[in-house]
DNA sequence: ATCCTGACCCAAG
DNA sequence: GCTTGGGCCAGGA
């Protein structure tokens, strides 16, 4: 391995986790039943623009997260076809309705404890 | 360095 | 309800 790539890990890598496992923890904290947008997850774990990281992180890791309540503005589920299916029978059976296309945000808007980041 | 892309967001028209 | 254009950040080609 060369070493600019070594050091560019380095410099790099630490910051990104910790963005990671603020995000994780965000949307971990996200209540059964509610929902919390791309936008307002990366703002509640302190990386307010980081709406598209937290999507980024979502596709190559959502393993033991409950990925299904984050959404996109206005309760718009942003994944195509079959995903985007799962996510919302996941949220159906959590009791998360919908109007037409969209999670009933007035209802199951998610409030972030922000202390808790 | 430049260009493109992404489970995004938002204001306009 | 659209569609468009701009903005945002990082990673890959």
């Amino acid at each position: 391995m060369m070493r600019h790539e070594v050091e560019r890990r380095l410099r790099r890598a630490p910051k990104s986790e910790q963005r990671d496992t603020a995000f994780q923890k965000a949307i971990r904290s996200i209540a059964k039943g509610k929902v919390a947008t791309y936008g307002q997850v990366a703002a509640a774990a302190g990386y307010p623009l980081y709406h598209r990281h937290v999507a980024q992180l979502l596709r190559r890791t959502h393993e033991g997260l409950p990925w299904q309540r984050v959404v996109g503005a206005g309760g718009e589920i942003k994944l195509k076809r079959e995903a985007g299916m799962e996510q919302r029978m996941r949220l159906e059976m959590e009791g998360v309705r919908f109007r037409g296309k969209r999670v009933d945000m007035a209802e199951h808007q998610h409030r972030f404890k922000t202390w808790e980041f």
